[in-house]
DNA sequence: CGAACGTCGTAC
DNA sequence: GACGTACGACGTTCGT
C-alpha cells in the first residue's frame, strides 16, 4: 500500500450544510450558506488529508438507472431549493480552485460514481477514505483498506463500528437495507421491520438468500409480512446495491493530480463575500474575540520559576482555590489538562499540562508540575478550597496528587446555606452571590456538535477560562464563609457531614458496580420481542399505525378516532393519557390495556435493561453513577447516569433488572436497609406516645397503626386493614389529605375522613407535631432536620393557596426525609472510616436513600453483615430504635 | 439541528 | 386541586 485517496459526497455534504448553515447572502442577493459550509469542511479535509489526493463526486442532474427498476424511487423527493441550486456552480467552481477534481456522471449516483472510484483505488494500491454521510456507503468498509468518514463529526467507520452502529458486518449492510427500505428514497422494506429486527435475522440466517429459505419459521406479524414482501425483495437489492463499474470517461490517475488555483479561489471568495479563507470552522468553535485577548489578572504558568512562585504562593496564604480542567467528565478515565489556582480574588494561575492542539507552546511536563504544584497542593490540603470538589479528587488522585481532606467546597456551603434559593453550580452561584457573569464552558469550548476536547483549546483562552474559575471559587468562598459566620450548626453539618461524605462518594462512585451484560442483552431481546407483539396488537384496534410513545398521537387515536370517555385532563388542559387513566378505560377497552402493557414493557427496555449496557465503563466494566450532593431540597443525594435509584423493584419482570446486579467472582452483595425510618424519625421528632410505644417494643409499625385505627386487636388485623394503614403511614408523612387517601384506597371519602379522624385521636402527638411545625414554619420561614438543616419555605404565606398547602406538606415531609438522610450520609462516613482502616475488601457500592450495598468476598460476608448493619443502626442516637434489615445474596434482588 | 419543555413512569 | 423527593426516556415545539 503506497498511499491514500480521498473520496467526498458532495451531494450529501451540500444538503446537509444547506439545512445546518443559516441562510446567508451576498450583497447582490447569491445565496452562500451551503457554499461556506462545504468549504469549510473541505478546507479541514485538505487539511487533515496531509496532501493526499481528494476527488469531489456530486448527483448529476436527470433520472438514474435506479428509477426505470422502480419508477417511485425518490418519487418523494422535493425538488432541489432554488436557493440551492443556485449555490451549485459557485460550490463546484471553489472546488476546482482549491484542486480538487470533481467528478458527476448523468444516470448513476454519487454513491455509484464513489464505489467505482473505490474500485479503481483498490486496483492501483491506494487506500481509500470516503468522507460521506450516506448509510448505503457503509457497504464498502468490509475492505479494511476502505474506511468511510464523517469529516463534520470526526467519526470514522470500520467494520467494527459499522457493527456496533447498524448490528450487522459491512457485507450485511445492502440486505438490511433491502429489509428496511430507505423512506429518504421512497423504497419501501418489509412492513415493521427495521434495524434491529433486520439485524436479528441477519445475525441468524446470514443474508437475505438465508432468510428466504427460513421465512416459515418467522413467527409473528412480522413473519407474515416477510413472506408477502419476499417477491419486492429482489427489486429492493438492485435499488441499495451500489454500481462498482460505472464509465467514469477519464482515467483515474488523472484524478489525482490538480492544480490549486489561489487567485481563482480569491476572486471567487472576494465575489461571494467571504471575509477569510474559512478556517476549520466545521468544527472549531467561535470563540469571541474578547475571550482570546488574555486578561491581565489572570498568568500562565510555562516555566519552573512560575511554578515554584505558586508552590510558595500556597505555602503562604491563608486558604486557596483550586480547580482542575480534563479531556472528558468521566472521572475513571478524564485525563488533567490543566490545574487553575488563585490565592487572591481577583487574580489567579493557570498550569496547562495536557493541551494537544497543533502549534501549541510548550507546557510543562506532568511530573515537573506534580513534583512542585502536586507536593504544594498536598501540604496545604487543609486550605484548599473547590467547587464540587468530588470530581477534582479522583482526577488528581489519579495523577499522584492526594486531596483526601480539604478546606471548604463551595458548592456544598451554597446548598447548606440554602438549598433552594439557587441551583449550585459555579456559574448560578457566581451569578447569584457575586452578582458576576462568568465565562461559560461552552464559549471556550464549544457545544455539542461544535464541542472540542479542552486539551483543544488554546492556552489564552484556557487560562481565561481556567483561571477565572478558580478566582471565582475563592470569591465565592469568602462570601460564603461570610453569610456562615453566625450560622455554627450549619457549620458544623458541612465539617461534620458534607465534606468528610464527599471522600466516601468519590469512592462509592469509582468502586462501581458490576453488571451482568448477557442477562441484561437477553431480557432486552426478550423484551423487544413482546413489544413487537403489543404494537402490532395495537395498530390493528387502532386501524393504523402511530407512535405509541407519544402522548399526542395516542390521545388523537384514544379520544378523536375510537372516541373513548375523556375521564381526566392533563393541567395544560389535554386529555390525559396517563397509567390511571388508562387503567379505568382499560376495564371496557382493549385497547387502553394495551397500551399499559406496552408502556411497562417499554419503559423496563429503554430505561434499565439498554440503557444500562450502554453505561458500562469500558475501563472498569462496571457502572459509576454520579452521585449529585447538592441537588435535592431536602438533603437527600440524587444519582445520574445511571439513577440507581430508582432500579424497579414492584413486580417480578422489574425485579430482573436487579438480579443483573451482581459481585465479582469469589464475592457476594449485602443490603442493609433501614426498616421504616422515615416513620421512626416521625416518632422521635413528635415523641407520640403510641407511635414510639410500637417502636420500642419491635412492633409492625403498619399493624400497629391498624390496629389503633380500626379499633382490633394487633394480632387480628386483616391484610386489608394492614394496607390501609400502610397507606395512611406513608401519606401523612406526604402531607396527605382525605382525597388523596380517597383516591389511594379506592374507599368513599367519609371513610377515608373518618380513618384519618381516629388516627389523630389515637396519635395525638403526631398531631400536635404537624401543627406545630407548620406554625414553626410560617413564622420561620424553613424547616429543620436533626441535624439543623434548613429547607426554606418560600411560599409557606403565600396568598395562592395551592402553592402555600404544596409548601405545608413539604414543611411535613422534609424534616422527615431530610433527617432520614442526615443519619444515613452520618452511617455512611462512619462506615467508611471503618472500611478504610479494617477491611480494604469490603466495598460501598451503592446508596439508595435508606439502603446501602457492599460487595465483600464471600469468607466472611456474615460477620461483615452484622458490622455494617450495627454501624447504621448506630449511626446516631434517636428516643427509638434503629433498626437495619441486611442480607447477603449473588444479586441485589437476592440482598435486598 | 439543539435547547427547553411536557408527559409519563420508575424509585424511596 | 387534592402526596413529598428525585432522574430520564421520548416526543414536541421553538429558535437559530
Amino acid at each position: 500500500m503506497k498511499d491514500r485517496v480521498f473520496i467526498i459526497d458532495g451531494s450529501s455534504y451540500l444538503y446537509r450544510a444547506y439545512h445546518a448553515m443559516p441562510p446567508l447572502s451576498t450583497s447582490k442577493g447569491q445565496p452562500t450558506g451551503a457554499i461556506k459550509g462545504v468549504t469549510n469542511m473541505l478546507m479541514t479535509l485538505k487539511k487533515d488529508s496531509e496532501g493526499s489526493p481528494i476527488i469531489v463526486v456530486f448527483d448529476a442532474k436527470g433520472k438514474t438507472f435506479r428509477s426505470e427498476i422502480y419508477k417511485e424511487y425518490k418519487a418523494n423527493r422535493p425538488p432541489m431549493p432554488d436557493d440551492l441550486r443556485e449555490q451549485l456552480e459557485p460550490l463546484k467552481e471553489i472546488c476546482k480552485a482549491i484542486g480538487f477534481p470533481l467528478i458527476e456522471i448523468p444516470g448513476v449516483e454519487a454513491d455509484d460514481v464513489i464505489a467505482t472510484l473505490v474500485n479503481k483505488a483498490k486496483e492501483k494500491n491506494f487506500k481509500a477514505v470516503v468522507s460521506s454521510l450516506d448509510k448505503d456507503l457503509m457497504q464498502l468498509v468490509e475492505d479494511p483498506n476502505i474506511t468511510i468518514m464523517n469529516t463534520m463529526k470526526h467519526q470514522i467507520f470500520t467494520e467494527a463500528k459499522v457493527f456496533e452502529k447498524f448490528g450487522v458486518q459491512p457485507n450485511q449492510i445492502r440486505d438490511m437495507l433491502a429489509l428496511v427500505g430507505d423512506s429518504s428514497d421512497n423504497i419501501p422494506g418489509v412492513p415493521k421491520v427495521g434495524q434491529k429486527t433486520a439485524a436479528k435475522w441477519l445475525n441468524e440466517y446470514k443474508n437475505l438468500d438465508g432468510i428466504k429459505d427460513n421465512a416459515e419459521l418467522i413467527k409473528g406479524v412480522v413473519g407474515e409480512n416477510l413472506r408477502n414482501f419476499l417477491a419486492d425483495l429482489e427489486r429492493n437489492v438492485e435499488l441499495v446495491s451500489l454500481k462498482y463499474d460505472v464509465e467514469l470517461g477519464v482515467g483515474f490517475d488523472s484524478l489525482l493530480q490538480l492544480k490549486p488555483d489561489q487567485e481563482k479561489l480569491d476572486e471567487l471568495f472576494v465575489e461571494l463575500e467571504f471575509k477569510a479563507l474559512p478556517k476549520n470552522t466545521s468544527k472549531q468553535p467561535d470563540v469571541k474575540e474578547t475571550l482570546k485577548e488574555k486578561n491581565e489578572n489572570y498568568e500562565t504558568v510555562l516555566s519552573k520559576d512560575q511554578l515554584k512562585a505558586w508552590a510558595k504562593n500556597l505555602d503562604e496564604c491563608k486558604v486557596f482555590a483550586i480547580d482542575t480542567e480534563t479531556d472528558s467528565l468521566d472521572t475513571i478515565t478524564a485525563n488533567l489538562v490543566g490545574i487553575s489556582l488563585s490565592v487572591k480574588e481577583g487574580a489567579g494561575c493557570y498550569i496547562p499540562i495536557g493541551h494537544t492542539y497543533e502549534g501549541c507552546s510548550d507546557q510543562l511536563s506532568l511530573d515537573l508540575v506534580i513534583e512542585i504544584i502536586g507536593k504544594a497542593i498536598e501540604r496545604n490540603k487543609e486550605k484548599a478550597v473547590g467547587q464540587n470538589l468530588k470530581f477534582d479528587i479522583p482526577i488528581l488522585s489519579r495523577h499522584k496528587i492526594q486531596l483526601d481532606k480539604f478546606h471548604a467546597d463551595t458548592m456544598l456551603m451554597s446548598y447548606v446555606l440554602n438549598s433552594t434559593a439557587t441551583r449550585h453550580g459555579m456559574d448560578k452561584l457566581a451569578s447569584y452571590y457575586l452578582d458576576y457573569e462568568t465565562i461559560k464552558y461552552g464559549d471556550v469550548a464549544g457545544t455539542a456538535s461544535k464541542q472540542i476536547s479542552f486539551s483543544e483549546v488554546e492556552i489564552d483562552v484556557a487560562t481565561n477560562y481556567a483561571a477565572e474559575d478558580a478566582d471565582i471559587t475563592l470569591r465565592l468562598y469568602n462570601k460564603l464563609e461570610g453569610l456562615l459566620e453566625d450560622k455554627p450548626t450549619q457549620k458544623k453539618l458541612l465539617e461534620n457531614i458534607e465534606y468528610p461524605l464527599v471522600h466516601v462518594l468519590s469512592k462509592v462512585e469509582q468502586n462501581g458496580a458490576k453488571i451482568d451484560k448477557k442477562k441484561l442483552a437477553a431480557h432486552s431481546e426478550e423484551l423487544a420481542e413482546k413489544i413487537l407483539d403489543l404494537s402490532s396488537k395495537a395498530f390493528k384496534i387502532a386501524g393504523e399505525e402511530f407512535n405509541l410513545d407519544s402522548p399526542k398521537q395516542l390521545l388523537e387515536v384514544l379520544y378523536e378516532k375510537l372516541k373513548l370517555p375523556v375521564l381526566k385532563k392533563t393541567p395544560k388542559g389535554q386529555p390525559s393519557t396517563n397509567e390511571e387513566t388508562l387503567q379505568r378505560l382499560s376495564e371496557e377497552y382493549e385497547l387502553p390495556k394495551i397500551i399499559l402493557q406496552y408502556r411497562t414493557l417499554a419503559k423496563l427496555k429503554s430505561t434499565y435493561t439498554d440503557s444500562l449496557i450502554k453505561i458500562e465503563n469500558p475501563a472498569t466494566q462496571r457502572i459509576h453513577t454520579s452521585y449529585q450532593q447538592a441537588i435535592t431540597s431536602t438533603g437527600r443525594l440524587s444519582s445520574t447516569e445511571p439513577n440507581l435509584q430508582n432500579i424497579p423493584i414492584k413486580t417480578s419482570e422489574g425485579r430482573r433488572i436487579r438480579e443483573a446486579f451482581v459481585p465479582e467472582k469469589g464475592n457476594v452483595l449485602i443490603s442493609s436497609d433501614y426498616s421504616q425510618i422515615e416513620l421512626r424519625i416521625m416518632a422521635h421528632l413528635s415523641k407520640d406516645k403510641n407511635l414510639t410505644n410500637a417502636f420500642n417494643k419491635g412492633l409492625d409499625v403498619h399493624s400497629s397503626t391498624a390496629a389503633e385505627v380500626f379499633g382490633v386487636n394487633i394480632e387480628n388485623v386483616t391484610d386489608e386493614q394492614r394496607r390501609s394503614a400502610k397507606a395512611i403511614n406513608f401519606g401523612l408523612m406526604y402531607g396527605m389529605s382525605a382525597f388523596g387517601l380517597t383516591r389511594q384506597l379506592d374507599i368513599p371519602r367519609a371513610d377515608a375522613q373518618k380513618y384519618l379522624d381516629t388516627y389523630f385521636e389515637r396519635y395525638t402527638g403526631v398531631k400536635d407535631y404537624m401543627a406545630n411545625t407548620k406554625a414553626q414554619a410560617k413564622e420561620d420561614m424553613f424547616v429543620e432536620t436533626i441535624m439543623g438543616r434548613r429547607l426554606y419555605l418560600n411560599e409557606i404565606n403565600a396568598a395562592n393557596g395551592l402553592r402555600r398547602q404544596a409548601a405545608e406538606r413539604a414543611a411535613i415531609n422534609a424534616p422527615l426525609q431530610g433527617s432520614a438522610a442526615d443519619i444515613i450520609k452520618k452511617a455512611m462516613i462512619d462506615i467508611n472510616a471503618f472500611l478504610d482502616k479494617e477491611l480494604s475488601q469490603t466495598k460501598m457500592i451503592m446508596q439508595v436513600h435508606d439502603e446501602l450495598i457492599f460487595e465483600t468476598p464471600k469468607a466472611n460476608a456474615e460477620e461483615i453483615l452484622n458490622l455494617m448493619k450495627d454501624m447504621m443502626e448506630k449511626a446516631v442516637k434517636l428516643d427509638i430504635p434503629l433498626i437495619a434489615d441486611a442480607a447477603i445474596g449473588q444479586n441485589w434482588n437476592e440482598a435486598h
